[in-house]
DNA sequence: CGATCTGACTAGAGCGCTCTAGTACAGAAG
DNA sequence: CTTCTGTACTAGAGCGCTCTAGTCAGATCG
């Protein structure tokens, strides 16, 4: 005869559980948990009338019991920085995969004060199944251990170790594109401002020598680091300043073109008038009315829906072709590249 | 004599577990559990040889089976949107101060795809001790929901619950600041570019038209609204141009003064030559050497710290003196604000 | 009409920990 | 020799779920 006054309920009473949930029912905690899963095995009448009760006691299955009794966590865990606008976007198209699937997602950051151990070390405590890794750098010694205990996606990047899946953009096809495109507006001197050792800075650098080399520009490629931030592209963008403008320029990342942009804006000088920029990853930030930055697109959201495939793949044992997935990236033309103003020398 | 061959052990076979060191050490589960939580009760030297073992099956604690067993969880949550700059330090600084404490974090992404709403029952099904919810719109009978079950704590703007508490800047204090560093300066027609319907934007908005007031310049206060990205400030930039640029310019937020202040550069407008802008937060973004933007400081750091301060009082039934922590803002003053360059008219 | 089947439901054993209430056994005090 | 104190350790009962292996009606069938 209890008289569980719950709408006063103070913080001090435990939540409901399972077995509180069967008693007012009338059942027994299995048949509850079938009905809160949504599982064959319960008629409609009682799957009403338990949910209804649930509802009513204001009950929410607890997450560390689901997660300790299952056989399966069906838990994908995360790293990022949060910091990190690419990050943030990858994580979201995450979310967004990963909950139609079944499996749920949790977040570990990687800030300055936590390292990418650290947050490894919190998603191997929960026990999840897959381990995603956002962009994050982590020694090839640890990628081995960590792959030893479960499946491991490398976004956005390459990676050397044979146990880890990687899903990527072509870098090279990337810059490839920003090169031509740039070549066909008229442009030679074409600049590439590194990402010094960020990850994917290395095949983006090559791509770009590369795609120089085939339009018989070599001898007026030029890589000026680095780095992924707004400040290093604003470095490059007063040396270029002082040095002569080339043609164009294309950064590593959006944010850093972001900078140079603000650099060029401040000493007058006019894009894509005097100098076109293309920018890469297309994020948020190309898309500013304001900046409109043309840009080699990853396709990010595509990227986190096969991340998450992928990582399910290996947990389901479904047969995986090859070890890395790597997209096609596409060329988003916006407004930071024209023709050179002096460009009626057609031809060679 | 089972040949336990750690070294060589596939994905198939479970993590190692408490029973499985203390098997091995010839010991009781409890003592292990003693051991790896560092709680008085073994002896060193036991302590040491069961650490050893551990370390050598790499046995790591099942975070799940913790939480569930302990009579704490020492968890706080933390829904944040994953795309903002300010959420992403404000959740930096949560992770810093908390781990000292003893506590873990828990973050939940609120994104296109997940609303606050399923972000905070993620939070409540790991029964997480206290809600963090870092400037996020959540209705006010949802917040009421939530504190009768666990202590809340708002980041970085009012709430009008009274169960909740709440940790943020003075916001009026801060437009004050600026206002009057920009009257010092010999500026008149000082604009204010306003957050619209965003987190403290109404705070901000009361403060700046008070300031104005107190100095007597009621006649050329002007709002003009509004948002918080970088291309509301951009489209406040246009309008300003157009209709006539005022003195200075305070923005909402630093985002949205990237925005103006891009703007400005590519209409030739100098900075702070013409006009001098002041933004707000003092983020990340306004301490890039190419921008330098004057800015009224919310000191994240300490706002993180005194979060997570609040939310372990509550849960350790500490005394609590007021409801609100309201810090002081202080402005940056950087490179965005000057003199007027016609102001040798002293005086009003 | 007994054998078989099917759908709805239950008992109870875990999952890997923590934590309370103990036991065992030193050494010190009476 | 007993009693006491403290340290080192253990037994075992949970925490709130899931899941296997049932039980038990009632329908189906030869």
């Amino acid at each position: 005869m209890g008289k569980e006054a719950n709408g006063s309920a103070e913080r001090v009473c435990r939540p409901p559980t399972l077995e509180d949930v069967a008693a007012r029912a009338g059942v027994s905690r299995a048949l509850v948990s079938i009905v809160m899963r949504e599982v064959p095995g319960a008629s409609d009448t009682t799957r009403r009338r338990v949910l209804a009760i649930a509802e009513e006691l204001n009950y929410r299955p607890d997450g560390r019991a689901r997660l300790l009794a299952g056989r399966r966590t069906r838990l994908l865990g995360v790293t990022l920085a949060l910091n990190n606008p690419f990050h943030a976007d990858v994580a979201e198209g995450i979310y967004a995969a990963a909950e139609p699937l079944g499996y749920q997602v949790v977040l570990s950051a990687i800030t300055r004060t936590r390292t990418p151990g650290q947050a490894l070390e919190t998603l191997l405590s929960y026990r999840c199944e897959a381990a995603v890794l956002v962009g994050s750098l982590v020694s090839r010694k640890r990628l081995g251990a960590l792959a030893e205990r479960m499946p491991v996606v490398v976004v956005g990047q390459p990676s050397p170790h044979p146990a880890v899946d990687v899903v990527r953009a072509a870098d090279a096809d990337g810059m490839r594109l920003a090169v031509e495109h740039l070549v066909q507006l008229g442009h030679r001197r074409i600049a590439h401002t590194d990402g010094g050792r960020a990850p994917a800075s290395a095949d983006r650098r090559k791509g770009y020598r590369a795609a120089m080399k085939r339009h018989g520009l070599t001898d007026v490629s030029s890589v000026i680091g680095g780095g992924e931030r707004e400040e290093d592209g604003a470095a490059v963008a007063r040396i270029l300043t002082e040095d002569g403008l080339p043609d164009a320029v294309i950064t590593y990342n959006d944010r850093s073109a972001v900078g140079l942009l603000d650099v060029f804006a401040r000493s007058g000088i006019a894009v894509p008038g005097q100098v076109s920029v293309v920018g890469y990853d297309d994020s948020q930030v190309a898309r500013l009315p304001y900046l409109r930055l043309t840009t080699v697109s990853q396709d990010i959201t595509m990227l986190a829906r096969l991340t998450v495939q992928r990582a399910v793949a290996r947990l389901e044992n479904e047969p995986v072709a090859h070890r890395e997935v790597v997209l096609a990236p596409h060329l988003v033309v916006r407004g930071t590249t024209a023709r050179p103003a002096t460009a009626r020398e057609s031809g060679s």
